[in-house]
DNA sequence: GTCAACTCATACACGCTCGTATGACTTGTA
DNA sequence: TACAAGTCATACGAGCGTGTATGAGTTGAC
């Protein structure tokens, strides 16, 4: 074990303990970086966008992209967690306390802009990657609505006579929904969220049932 | 012009008066329809199918489903359109008259159970044909729909408050994703409708508003 | 029964994508 | 500066899907 100590290399051991990702040269950093954002808008452009389409949009040699991601299933995955990634940030920073209704308001405009995002991407890994691996990803934010949802409704303020698996659905259908109209340019971007709560509060309210 | 006019045939003039489809022997006829059969079904199974699975899964051989469409494109416009028709055939009966709410909760009753069937085929088409041809197949069924939310809005049993393309891309959306729960085997399809009825009812009502 | 229509097996050309390999070159790092 | 790490052009093999061609065989229609 531990054959390549030639480099101990104190410097960064920040985040998980693991080696392979952190001691890159920053040459090689970068690059990777460049080719995950290249990954998401070379599939906006083209969902069936090839890995050298990808690595012409990243500015890189296809070689290069190879040298980083072995497969396309590789990639693909590593573009998703990357992007769950980002949003992981700016979701955990949505204040859930307070009024249900309004706090799922927060969460459903702030998870918009997410999937508007990497909406093609994530129908290209729908495509290549295990459904399993898909969900796995989603964990995180899965559970955070789906525990607001349930809390919403043991306070009363979302109708309990449907499960909560079928109210997240809806959400992300709504959601999703939303991202495809404005990507079709029938809908501004602007507009989403008002149209999207429009539509999930009163179909979510417990009041008057 | 009229050079293949060896056979008049005045047998069977009913429909369009469209020769190209009708005087095709009877075998060749029934191909045809194994064939679109098997389209949906094969894409069913295997949104990637290509042409030689979909020809096993007809039962025919490939060089007969290639003497009946040309390109894979054809193929599937042909199985779409075929598969809109017959749903057209349903929804012209469904009675609209009376109470809007009513009339839209019987509506997307029917329409939801031939989208759960057409639903991958449907996946399909927009990879493979332009946007504006799907339209204009959905044409018949989306001006129903659209003519009915409208009169509610009229009447004042659907909210005005929201544009009735974003009423009727939440119908669509709704039913699709319905559709996608049964399809992962998280929903009974017998459940669906009362589901979405749940949701979009009161999401369309204009009460309390 | 006759003939055209249709089926179907086989085969080929073409283009595309993936993944691998090689080697020369350039860049970061210590 | 020196060496490892990383880049990139080029090239190749394999696999797959599409669409075309041919010809022999089968089936429906009049």
């Amino acid at each position: 074990m531990n054959s390549r100590a030639t480099t101990p290399n104190p410097r960064l051991s920040s985040g998980s303990g693991r080696r392979g990702a952190a001691n890159k040269r920053a040459d090689a950093q970068r690059n990777r970086a460049k080719i995950l954002a290249a990954t998401v808008t070379a599939i906006r452009k083209n969902p069936d966008a090839s890995l050298a389409d990808i690595a012409a949009e990243a500015g890189t040699g296809r070689q290069t992209l190879y040298g980083h991601f072995r497969t396309r299933p590789e990639l693909i995955d590593a573009a998703l967690t990357d992007s769950i990634e980002r949003g992981e940030e700016v979701l955990s920073q949505v204040p859930l306390h307070g009024d249900a209704v309004e706090a799922f308001q927060r969460l459903v405009t702030s998870s918009w802009m997410l999937v508007d995002r990497s909406r093609a991407l994530m129908a290209a890994a729908q495509r290549e990657l295990p459904a399993t691996r898909i969900r796995e990803m989603h964990e995180k934010a899965e559970a955070r609505m789906r525990s607001l949802l349930e809390r919403g409704q043991a306070e009363g303020a979302f109708r309990s006579d449907l499960p909560v698996t079928w109210l997240l659905t809806t959400t992300h259908v709504v959601m999703n929904g939303a991202a495809e109209e404005v990507r079709a340019g029938r809908l501004d971007p602007e507009d989403a969220p008002k149209l999207i709560d429009a539509i999930l509060t009163p179909a979510f309210s417990a009041t008057q049932r």
